[in-house]
RNA sequence: GGCGCCGUGGCCGAGCGGUUAGGCAGGGGCCUGCAAAGCCCCGUACUCCGGUUCGAAUCCGGACGGCGCCUCCA
């Protein structure tokens, strides 16, 4: 069996088949690096990475690349009012936009090529639907004709007439197109943009349009046509939909066979607006106390295509539900730290945990395969986590070899997928080794505390240490710490 | 105005005609110098009003509410 998606363009759940059996290419909607993304931006990017993770989790070479759109009108506005240079602008912008993207533990695509540095293809592009007549020329700027694209709006599932009709006639450049919908592929002519972003082209000085960054780049590194797209919603319409026209235009041939979309976050139950103040980027909730490891679990928690409502005691409850697969893992861990356990006594049957672990495997691949159902996924984890603890409570001799084997393998699977429990590792376990060495000579002297029945102390050494930002918890095995805020004390 | 999505237990969030999704919070128990952590057990919910059906959270109609798209917002 193959995974399945939801294909906007047919708006059906369809089995992933791509050109090349078993290599996907994908082509994911980046950033325009104006400002800061915020988290509803990287909504759309995590589950970008939980794609590219599945599909490779499901055994297919991935190729990815998402663009990094430095030039359009925002980024130019941005640096004519700052007086400064377009790259003084969006390459520190960029810089933020890798950072985040570490931060949340998203692997790098294969390529993440910038629009500026491929303007060359576009024009080339351009020339390409210029021959192939579905262009005009006005002051300088070149547009691509809608009517002459019989199936365009087909993604957006726009109504042809209706479209017309609604067409707006606003703004200082609409009145020179043929066709209120016509869409700008070169912007030439006075701007009074040309200090900041002018490029020479056959139609003279000027810039490229906004779609045709897209439509260049995924060409150039992708091919012609590749296996899926993907974006945010809001994508669909116009910018998926010019791209998609522009690209087919120029090859006569369909540009992706798959088109995913991701939902839009809600914030507080609403709306994310600069208005409302519920907009939060990523240092914004690390400066709060959250966990990266937080914010990519609830951000993967939902599935795709629903609009996720992101609030701040949801990022608790997403810290909460982790730790509860954290300390799951740390107790396997534990047991195969522990004794060798060559399967003592117990005799016939089957290894239960093995078998929980074969279907909880099976429950969370089948889940991921219909449309990346994410929350189903979630529930076969959380439901072996139940399972698997109640068998290693009932087991009288401790688990037979292999059982805790079979557990971990589950956890790394899913892990390869989500990527949540490795991150949370990088958060808990301070790696400098003053601290360490800190807290465990602490621990010590509260153990001389408390062979000697000394608890006042033990207790003050412990609020001490709590103090510092680190628990400690008492086992049979001796006790243990860890860290318990993601800004580790210094 | 046009097109579309959604409304589930305290909160988040699956579900697509009949069997307990799952997480968090809350309650009980086990463990424990104390504490914490952990583990186990416990929840019969589906905006409202009609209808279809032996049977509906799931299908149809209506009302109310939330959200999105209709040219540069992931």
């Amino acid at each position: 069996m193959a995974p399945r998606f939801y294909n906007t363009l047919t708006g059906r759940i369809e089995p992933f088949e791509p050109l090349e059996p078993g290599h996907a290419r994908i082509y994911s909607c980046g950033p325009t690096v104006y400002d800061r993304a915020h988290v509803g931006n990287f909504r759309t990017f995590v589950w970008e990475d939980l794609l590219r993770r599945f599909l490779k989790f499901r055994g297919y070479r991935v190729t990815q690349v998402m663009n990094v759109t430095d030039v359009d009108d925002r980024t130019i506005r941005a640096a004519i009012e700052s007086g400064m240079t377009l790259e003084e602008v969006t390459r520190p912008v960029e810089a933020q936009f890798f950072e985040d993207w570490k931060t949340l533990g998203l692997e790098p695509m294969e390529h993440h090529p910038r629009a500026t540095e491929h303007v060359d293809t576009m024009i080339a592009l351009v020339r390409r639907l210029e021959e192939r007549g579905l262009t005009y020329e006005r002051d300088g700027s070149v547009y691509f004709a809608i009517s002459r694209s019989p199936e365009y709006g087909r993604l957006a599932r726009l109504d042809p007439e209706g479209a017309r009709a609604a067409g707006r006639v606003e703004g200082d450049e609409e009145y020179s197109k043929e066709d209120p919908r016509d869409f700008v592929l070169w912007k030439g002519g006075e701007r009074g943009e040309e200090s900041v972003a002018v490029w020479d082209s056959p139609w003279g000085l000027g810039r490229p349009g906004w779609h045709l960054e897209c439509s260049a780049m995924s060409m150039e590194y992708l091919g012609e046509s590749f296996d899926i797209h993907t974006g945010g919603v809001d994508n669909i319409f116009p910018h998926h939909t010019n791209e998609m026209a522009q690209s087919e235009g120029a090859t006569g041939r369909p540009l992706a066979r798959y088109w995913l979309h991701a939902e839009h976050l809600l914030v507080d139950g609403g709306k994310m607006s600069k208005s409302l103040g519920n907009y939060y980027t990523i240092p914004d909730l690390l400066d709060r106390g959250y966990r990266p490891s937080a914010i990519r679990y609830l951000l993967l928690s939902a599935h795709y295509r629903t609009q996720l409502n992101f609030t701040l005691p949801g990022l608790n409850t997403a810290e909460r539900a982790l730790e509860r697969l954290a300390e799951f893992g740390r107790r396997l861990l534990d047991q195969v730290a522990g004794e060798p356990s060559p399967s003592p006594g117990v005799e016939g049957g089957s290894h239960p945990i093995a078998i929980l672990a074969d279907q909880a495997r099976a429950a969370f691949r089948d889940a991921m395969d219909e449309d990346l159902s994410a929350s189903d996924a979630l529930a076969a984890i959380f439901t072996f986590v139940r399972e698997a603890n109640r068998e290693l409570d009932a087991a009288p001799g401790g688990p037979r070899a292999g059982e805790v084997e079979a557990a971990l393998a589950v956890l790394q699977d899913f892990d390869a997928v989500f990527g949540v429990l490795s991150l949370r590792e990088t958060e808990v376990s301070p790696d400098d080794p003053a601290v360490r060495a800190w807290v465990e000579g602490r621990i010590a002297a509260r153990d001389e505390a408390r062979a000697a029945r000394d608890y006042e102390r033990a207790d003050a050494i412990r609020r001490e240490v709590e103090e510092r930002g680190f628990r400690l918890e008492d086992t049979p095995d001796g006790t243990r710490w860890k860290a318990t805020t993601s800004g580790l004390p210094t």
